[in-house]
DNA sequence: TGATAAATGCAATTGATTTGCGTTTATTTT
DNA sequence: AAAATAAACGCAAATCAATTGCATTTATCA
């Protein structure tokens, strides 16, 4: 299958595996989310594009790709909804993620870490946990530089 | 000072002492959250009044008192803006939170808990880190009961 | 190819939050 | 305590992200 080839993917194949219209703006979508390496807004997505597409169409798009296990909802400093591409485990039945983000707060980047070690806890005085999320929050290689 | 007396907290003396001014409204607001064990959003601010005002005099009731070290912002579920009454330690000049934070999903309220352990992280892959943020997520003991 | 479903564009709406401004209330000064 | 100054309030309007309705286009499937 050619999904295996990390270098060639066949975008509109996995758009295909997951139950969605493989048109040319969500072949460029779900590309541009494996060639970027942080989590995407809309502006960015919008700031990528060589043309012009309706911003509903892409929130659209989004939406679609979250349901149908494609991609998550990753946490923003400014409460805006942002993206990052799941792992291969997730589907639309069931989203797999415990890893944790990293947030910088000069560019206001998110990027998702999976060797982060996060506490398991499953129970907290009555309080029963299935989901820990941690965020760190600092700032990032690139912007040390600056 | 009068302060010191948990039972019997003078409201109006602490908006002084943050540099704001008494008002009716305000001393209400203040009260409200020393009351109430879990954060507040502007409508359950609302839910609470017994009589009419101005969502926007609590919007910027809520950024004042956050501006001045007294609340501070609490993650929420739907992406809405909740406060929680700060520790003593916070002033205008410096929020110092590194507490974690109960976020129901049944009920949607979110507590503050003092005594869960945070990771200690100050660098992750040259990422430097000034906050840890941790969110457990999960069903609290009233929502169990149900 | 034709029927059916999914995706798109455009206009309009929603909902939380913010801003401007004139008025009221509180604080500070005399 | 009254006048002057500053903070808070109420109302209307604006902003901004995100959603919805609907007609049109594009993709999928029989």
């Amino acid at each position: 299958m050619k999904l295996i080839d990390k270098e060639n993917i066949d975008f509109g194949l996995l758009l295909s595996q997951h139950g969605l219209s493989k048109t040319s703006f969500r072949k460029f979508l779900i590309e541009l989310f494996y060639k970027t390496h942080h989590a995407l807004s809309v502006d960015e997505i919008i700031n990528n594009l060589s043309y012009q597409i309706d911003k509903v169409s892409i929130y659209r798009a989004l939406n679609a790709f979250e349901k149908n296990g494609l991609i998550h909802k990753v946490p923003d400093k400014a409460n805006l909804i942002k993206y990052a591409l799941c792992k291969s485990e997730c589907s639309s039945e069931k989203h797999l993620h415990n890893h944790a983000h990293l947030l910088c707060s000069i560019c206001n980047e998110t990027y998702c870490i999976n060797d982060f070690k996060i506490p398991v806890v499953n129970e907290y005085k009555g309080f029963l946990i299935n989901n820990l999320k941690v965020i760190l929050e600092g700032s990032c290689v690139d912007c040390q530089q600056i």
